[in-house]
DNA sequence: CCCGGATCTGGACGAGCGTCAAGAGATTCC
DNA sequence: GGAATCTCTTGACGCTCGTCCAGATCCGGG
């Protein structure tokens, strides 16, 4: 049996542990992002991965800290995206041309992702015990996006006129729109949200 | 036993089932609002309606089919919250004020409602059945929203400076925030999306 | 080599799910 | 007032769910 599963991250082999962990964890990304929050089970959570179901709980206390570990996880790998193109960019123009390029590819590449994490955040709305991790994710995005915004302000000499919050819930707006057509399957979202961000970003920073 | 579910929407007394369909969806939307449509079952819709859980099947053939019915009844409510407003407004500030006075009133009176809503949108990108009936929704919301929009231009002597669905996305975006954050209890929501529309909004007309 | 703890399997459990159908009531029409 | 039809209840079905557990397997230290 061995101790219980809080215990088990604090033994010596915890690094060992927390690895196994985050190996069920991407597995629980993977069917997550195609399946959804309403239609995943533990069981095909194992079924992708190599283990069985009945050691999600030697690892998780339940579900519920399972997904949370999940969300947790989807945090490390998504709120640096556009920072090689803030850290490279010498104008403003070629700043705007490498975030939507960025933008752009991770809506058509990798669309599961970013619908798994609107369908997350969405729980948080109903369920409690997601808040703080999405609370926690909302403002890595939203100091992710104020970093493109303030660093497009410094090269085009000018002033965002709305704070941090707005301005990632402007563009979370339009991404989203935009993940919902490209998800039905319209050619155009990509080249549609490509041209709204275009047309409103110099409208909120001039 | 009858005729099948579809049959029985074009006989005679199909008005009076219609307004049973009409009202096992509002038992529906009040069970969806409170649970979100991952923990929504059946059996929970019928213990929210006057009737037990097998009445159900008789008038929809299957959950999908409810819950889109569901989503059909929603639209009807809420793509004219703001049309008084327009319609009463001499100025623009005073229809900034009526819509800011309407949006915060329903973001802080009918949060259930809205969360539903973006639960099912989500639901949409996962689900196909439910896409043409939400992009419906989501069409109905945008030209909302561009009535108020040009009224706004035309009383201000300005101009739209982004296009509808640009426009619908952005304000969409910022609604959503400040549902997250009014259902998490902050009690700065709605002062802040007021705030935020009030920033955003001469930025992208004038 | 073998022991003991760590790790993992696979089946069992009670509950709840969507769906269905038999029949009880209610209503309508002759 | 009885027959036919519409409406609704009740309980059952096969299934999947989250959780739990007894035991198989693995593996490092004596």
């Amino acid at each position: 049996m061995g101790p219980a599963v809080a215990d088990r991250l604090e033994g010596r082999a915890a690094d060992k542990v927390a690895r196994r962990r985050s190996e069920l964890a991407t597995a629980a990304l993977k069917t997550l992002s195609e399946l959804g929050y309403a239609r995943t089970s533990l069981r095909e959570i194992a079924a992708n991965s190599e283990y069985s179901h009945g050691v999600l709980h030697y690892y998780f206390r339940d579900k519920v800290e399972l997904i949370t570990h999940c969300v947790r996880e989807y945090k490390a790998r998504c709120a640096t995206r556009y920072d090689e193109a803030v850290a490279t960019a010498t104008t403003a123009e070629e700043l705007v041309t490498g975030f939507l390029r960025e933008q752009t590819a991770t809506l058509t590449g990798e669309p599961e992702m970013h619908r798994l994490w609107y369908d997350l955040r969405n729980q948080a709305m109903f369920e409690p015990a997601f808040r703080a991790d999405v609370a926690e994710i909302d403002q890595l995005l939203e100091q992710m996006v104020w970093r493109v915004v303030t660093r497009y302000a410094q090269l085009s000499g000018a002033e965002p006129r709305v704070a941090a919050p707005a301005f990632y819930a402007v563009l979370d707006g339009l991404f989203q729109q935009a993940l919902l057509r490209q998800l039905a399957g319209d050619p155009q979202a990509a080249a549609d949200l490509r041209a709204s961000v275009q047309a409103v970003l110099p409208q909120l920073v001039h």
